[in-house]
DNA sequence: GATGAATGAGATTTCATTCAT
DNA sequence: AATGAATGAAATCTCATTCAT
């Protein structure tokens, strides 16, 4: 496939791949455009032929990647499961995604979803927690939710509770082996779903 | 002599609090030196008195107001109530801070905690999650929490949901009203703690 | 393509030139980058293309031109004539340069030479002394030098001499007229070779 | 001596003394003030109440160390001893200072002789110029020493030597053990006052 | 005399971006 | 498409010097 058009967008990725290994690497801000260019073997004016400044580099790492996460939370919600077992799925992804691409994970926790210069302006993000959202209103509309709490704010705690997961190991501060990882998705799960559950929302009379 | 007339004398302090107001304006990376100086009122040579660097200055704001959090937090943690309530204060101190001092919350959450030059070496920030394990392990001791999960873990699920409803505040994505303030502290509260209660482990008949 | 108009693209000989002006003009640490970029009519970050710092610049100045001067000293060295002979030819070569190019003299014995930074590191300062000692001693191998003294310091004495006699030129303590430097060449190998001749070690009857 | 007035010029030759031994260190132009104010155990800002400024201090250190220097040679070339005789006494307290004080020797070497900051407005040092050109013309006046010579150039000759074998041992590029210093007095002495005698001006008819 | 907080001019260097080839 | 020389805005940091105490 990616022989399928040899010398077209093939630099483009190259140097988008080349990015995301330097931002891990080195950071965004500490990361130069020539740095990038070197990892991807081609001559740094280049990348101005396909992106149109260094931010808009890391724009690119980010919604093209993010894109596919969404479209995958998103095809879990549209899916026929029940809501917890959706949010449980979604967990799965985002927090596997660690072992499968810690460079771009690094890249995405570190730079891009609270770094204030682009997590301003990134629709993406605010499109995950929507579709959580999404997901959390279903489980109460179908009763597998309770319903006395905020879907919204149910959904940045669900999210954030991930998000902070794969800090850790973006930081080096938790163990991520294999069974680590699983563990962590089960903690997760447990806690938030557990929580939403509606047999215990006002604690029995 | 010096001590005389603390209303003046105290630069360093000035330099701090006005560093705190320009990060939070501009940020971190485009915060010069000089705005700073301005913001403090003073000759920016004055800055590399105190502190050896821009980075520094940073490093001091966080781990001089951070301290302040983890003694409160550590206080809630040896008082005598027992671990769920522990829990709760302990979300009411970190999310009411929003109010209180947003320039500072919007710093330390976009350019510290998770900032990558920074993150890594704030010893303060694991002091925190430890704080808060140690809440959940005497709950695990003494029965208000359910033992089949990891309480390192737990933790960070905590910490992560305040730290992405924060995140959320700062960023403008979230309503953050006193009201909105009090249901996002009583919706984490519910959530984590709701899915941490025993009562729920083997999930009821 | 980038060899075809080299009356153009040269820029870092450009700059060397420029910088030997400007820091003859100014001193090594009175210029500033700007200056030599200035006086080079380029732009001060080409520069750093070139070298990796101003101190680099005049470490060029140095290698690059000192390097002919050891070449033309070695072939003076190579060739056949009595060591004498040779002693005053490299004489004249190192005078007569302050007529050729007073700058770079001027920089070369102001900046250079012994200023510390560099002379510390110059092994071309070396190699000229061992050139001149080796003169001396197939001198004293051939019976033309007397044996009695060593070569070593001999070169020191008569580097040491010419040395002196240029920066009396750059410091405008002597005057330089041709003539004055015609004498002057006279005077040190008079001095030094009359010294150094044979029939004189023992002071004749 | 010191102790007669106590406080009063005291701190000043401390001052002195400290800057000697930190600009032999670091050289005069990375040295900060507050290095020697450190090195000689006071305040900096006192350095400003006996020295204009930290080029004042490079100045004093040269002043009244060459001052010394003056007096000495210059009651050599009052003594009745024949010129000659006066040259390696001359030389002799020149080289011989290395040993007794490193620190200020590498100082004047190679921070004031030729630094240009200082160089040209340095009038002890054509002084010493003065004097030893003055014994050369003694020389030449009563016989000891061949007329054909400018007396001016040939004291240039005599002192560069002298400044390169000091300049050798400074950079640590000659070896300076007592017996090193000893035969390089010879060595000197040899050749400058070898080759200014008479007998070998033309060459016997 | 002594101190060191305060000042601020000034210099180097970095690096994203442009553009001629 | 591809290259990398050229540009220059921008920012940090240094440090001699002043001066109130």
């Amino acid at each position: 496939m990616r022989e399928r058009t040899n010398g077209q967008g093939d630099k483009r990725r190259l140097l988008l791949d080349a990015a995301v290994r330097v931002f891990a690497r080195k950071g965004y801000h500490s990361a130069r455009v020539g740095d990038i260019a070197e990892e991807a073997g081609v001559a740094y004016g280049l990348l101005y032929h396909y992106f149109a400044s260094k931010e808009e580099v890391l724009r690119s790492v980010f919604r093209e990647t993010w894109r596919a996460l969404i479209q995958t939370i998103k095809s879990v919600e549209e899916g026929d499961e029940p809501p917890p077992e959706q949010l449980r799925k979604v967990a799965e992804i985002l927090l596997r995604s660690w072992r499968r691409d810690p460079d771009l994970v690094r890249v995405l926790v570190l730079e891009v979803t609270r770094s204030g210069h682009l997590a301003g302006e990134m629709d993406e993000i605010v499109a995950s927690f929507a579709a959580i959202q999404e997901i959390v209103e279903r489980g109460q509309a179908d009763g597998s939710i309770r319903t006395d709490l905020d879907a919204r704010l149910a959904s940045y705690v669900f999210y954030g509770a991930i998000d902070e997961l794969l800090t850790g190991w973006v930081l080096g501060r938790l163990p991520d082996s294999d069974d680590d990882v699983a563990r962590a998705e089960r903690t997760v799960v447990e806690i938030v779903t557990g929580g939403l559950a509606p047999e215990h929302a006002g604690t029995p009379a």
